[in-house]
DNA sequence: TCTGGGGTCCTTTTGCCC
DNA sequence: TCTGGGGCAAAAGGACCC
């Protein structure tokens, strides 16, 4: 709620400004899905539109401003979304083009500077200090990319200019829709303290309420409390990180090739599901799925957990960490079933199960240790098969045999193998 | 209003070893 | 034998982000 205040509230102060030490950057692409969709349906453009499932389970993705003049936001179920917008129109997401449009706009950072560090799909910080010679200042590489993603790549994006990461994050989404916005290194108290506290990243719908239950409303309020105060209320972490961020003080750097800490799939059912057998092989299906995304960025990982969401949507994880780190489907598949199998919830209604793996490290640097049987060298030859079906015939050429319905190829001929 | 799917990080609990 | 307790890693849960 109050990161769509902090939007709405007081039209965007021009701080008089310069721009001196201002060197991170950091670029949110606005509305993405629903601006790459635009793309390709400009008769679409100036009407209300989210990207979100059709099913009836699903929630917004990402909502048009225009959609947005309606109360619609994203996260928010589709139902209710509709019946705010009954004009509301509807585009099923299309990932990969996404996450190529991704990329370009990541290349495209990297042009600039090569210290990007992206945080997601639509959005990542820049350091720019080393452009100032090439480019000019902070505020003019702001317009310059804000101007070559609108050429190259037809997308809006907003610009936070500041001296930190979290600042220069506040900055850009009080730039939006489609704008830039410097915050001076002297104008940073003054900038934070009027806006209310969940602006602040870290704080969310919890941190929110017990902080609003000791009387504070707005970031200058955290500031004038006590560090201890916050760290009794939050925690250690929580109650620091919170303090040292009201009074503008952040240090992390901007650092390119972050790794990746787990890969996972997880997935809602239409309807709850009780029959073991369905559950089995949608934890087979994401198995997969994440085994390969191991393989295919040279990874292993070491921890298996399953996630487990019933109908009443309490939620619980269970995992295991195997003796030697794997990237092998059939090994992330039979951890994920035993520890499925060793709940006690016999007949429970399920609505999403999932399938993580952590502790990932290179496959090449990762001890492998090669055992007599030769049984595991089966599967890594039969999966590295698989990989290299679906790299020719695509996705769907090869499947285990679990996932093939029994009556799904009745009327083919069939032989034994 | 009835709640997706991809993640990260922190805290607490638990079991184990010494 | 009983009793702590420190240190550690794993497990579980939960808050948060986009």
């Amino acid at each position: 709620v109050s990161r769509r205040q902090l939007e709405r509230e007081a039209a965007k102060p021009e701080l008089p400004g310069d721009d001196t030490g201002c060197t991170v950057l950091h670029v949110d692409m606005d509305a993405f899905f629903a601006s790459v969709e635009l793309r390709t349906r400009p008769e679409l453009r100036g009407k209300p539109m989210v990207v979100g499932g059709l099913g009836g389970r699903s929630v917004v993705l990402a909502a048009t401003y225009e959609a947005r003049t309606f109360g619609v936001h994203s996260a928010m179920p589709m139902g209710r979304a509709r019946r705010l917008c009954p004009s509301l129109v509807v585009i099923e997401p299309t990932r990969g083009a996404y996450e190529e449009a991704s990329h370009g706009v990541m290349e495209l950072f990297r042009s600039i500077t090569p210290i990007v560090e992206p945080l997601s799909l639509d959005e990542a910080f820049l350091d720019v200090a080393g452009a100032a010679r090439r480019l000019g200042s902070p505020r003019q590489v702001a317009e310059l990319i804000r101007a070559r993603v609108a050429d190259e790549q037809g997308l809006p994006c907003s610009v936070g200019v500041a001296s930190t990461k979290f600042i220069a994050k506040l900055a850009s989404s009080r730039a939006k829709p489609d704008g830039m916005l410097v915050v001076p290194h002297e104008a940073v108290v003054q900038f934070l303290h009027p806006l209310p506290i969940g602006a602040l990243w870290g704080v969310g719908d919890r941190t929110e309420e017990v902080l609003t239950r000791l009387g504070m409303h707005r970031i200058g309020d955290i500031a004038a409390t006590p560090e201890s105060t916050l760290v009794a209320a939050l925690g250690p972490a929580a109650g620091a990180h919170l303090h040292a961020l009201s009074w503008g003080r952040d240090e992390r750097s901007v650092t390119p090739n972050e790794p990746e800490r787990s890969i996972g799939a997880e997935e809602t059912f239409a309807r709850d599901v009780d029959d073991v057998t369905i559950i089995h092989r949608e934890l087979l299906r994401l198995s997969e799925r994440g085994a390969a995304r191991l393989r295919a960025t040279g990874q292993v990982g070491r921890t298996v957990s399953i996630k487990v969401r019933f109908a009443d949507f309490r939620t619980i994880t269970r995992s295991r960490t195997l003796r030697e780190p794997t990237d092998l489907a059939r090994v992330v598949y039979d951890t994920a079933c035993s520890l499925y199998d060793a709940l006690d919830r016999k007949g429970a209604l399920i609505r999403l199960v999932g399938v993580r793996i952590e502790g990932l490290s290179a496959s090449a640097e990762a001890p492998r240790q090669m055992e007599l049987s030769g049984s595991d060298e089966g599967w890594r030859a039969a999966e590295a098969a698989v990989d290299l079906a679906v790299a020719r015939f695509g996705r769907g050429a090869v499947r285990p045999a679990a996932l093939v319905r029994p009556d799904a190829d009745r009327d083919r001929p069939r032989r034994e193998g």
